[in-house]
DNA sequence: AGTGTGACTTGGG
DNA sequence: ACCCAAGCCACAC
């Protein structure tokens, strides 16, 4: 496996519970600041069989970026269920939940 | 090798 | 706040 797709999904595991990430930022972290289409391609393939919190992972403008219903429902559900209100169009306030204290990881 | 494709981002109107 | 055009980059065909 690639070192960025590696270090893409530690932080991503590292995202806490009640704040999201925009993908932008996961990029940034995981050392390629324009690395954000990589994160989403990452997040649809290995989500899964890395036990992935992927609903924590949102647009820069603080929006479920997912377009399948299903699954675009599921996010808001996982969110709201841990305390991140999403508001009907599905948008969270980013001042709000935004995970930033991120220094820790190498 | 060339082209199309995103669960993206940024900068300008 | 919304829409658009460019830029972006690995991957699948």
């Amino acid at each position: 496996m690639q070192p960025y797709t590696q270090r893409v999904i530690e932080v991503i595991k590292a995202i806490p519970e009640g704040y999201v990430m925009t993908y932008g930022q996961v990029a940034g972290q995981a050392g390629s600041p324009r690395g954000a289409r990589q994160v989403v391609r990452i997040l649809h393939s290995m989500s899964e069989s890395h036990n992935l919190p992927w609903h924590r992972v949102v647009n820069a403008k603080g929006e479920i970026a997912i377009k399948d219903e299903e699954a675009r429902y599921r996010q808001t559900l996982y969110l709201s269920g841990e305390g991140v209100e999403v508001s009907g169009s599905g948008r969270i306030d980013l001042e709000k939940y935004r995970y930033t204290e991120m220094d820790f990881i190498d």
